[in-house]
DNA sequence: ATAACGTACAACCAAATGGTTGTAGATGAC
DNA sequence: GTCATCTACAACCATTTGGTTGTACGTTAT
């Protein structure tokens, strides 16, 4: 099972794009449902223009998607690269789970012989 | 179980500590043991103090905590505080199954009957 | 056809970021 | 004490970011 395989590149965007609280928002709202940019728009104090350059960071990322309808474009939020995001982040809570484990086994071996 | 409560402010320095992949090293090598500044500093073709900055980038984010020892400085991975945006993530995924749920409900419901 | 709506994108600006060099304070070794 | 090492931090610089306004273009409604 290939769990992950994002790029240096791809992460950078990734988590650079959950960094804003704006975006983050955009994202929840988008996985719950689809919605216009403009509709998206509506919900912060900031101009169109600026809402539409957090969506183009976020589809930059992979983490949403647009799919035109008429003359809106609908925003989806993509659950697969959130998805790898998130199993790196489990990786990389493992590595410290793997430390214990070996000191745990190290300080076995020294109860037990060589040495 | 309150799993987790970043706030706003936290998951911004959080997830734009992520956003680099210097940082995402230092993050890796400190969470699988100790590991002092310069002997981090090492291991990049940056300046010293370009690490240096690095490391406080995570260290404010709460992802890694120095200790002194002697006249050095180590720093160790927080497993924490990382545990805490892995949540996050897995609930921001969550809000995509739940909406599929949300959608079965309402199919069957139209089908005719409570299951 | 014309008006209104939804979107795209360029130009501009202030602030933050990621790097540099240089200086200075503690601590450990000799 | 003196010297080398590890760390802290300021000052500076180029680039990126997050916001703005303004203009232009395709689509829908009247």
């Amino acid at each position: 099972m290939v769990v992950d395989d994002l790029s240096d590149g791809e992460l950078d965007r990734v988590f650079r794009a959950l960094a804003d609280p704006t975006r983050r928002d955009i994202l929840v709202r988008t996985m719950r449902a689809g919605e216009s940019v403009s509709s998206l728009a509506a919900h912060y104090r900031m101009s169109f223009a600026a809402v539409q350059k957090h969506v183009a960071v976020l589809e930059r990322a992979g983490l949403v998607n647009k799919q035109r309808h008429g003359r809106e474009q609908i925003v989806h939020g993509d659950p697969e690269t959130l998805h790898r995001a998130t199993t790196l982040l489990e990786r990389y809570e493992r590595l410290w789970t793997d430390r214990a484990t070996r000191i745990a086994g190290i300080l076995a071996d020294e109860e037990g012989s060589t040495t």
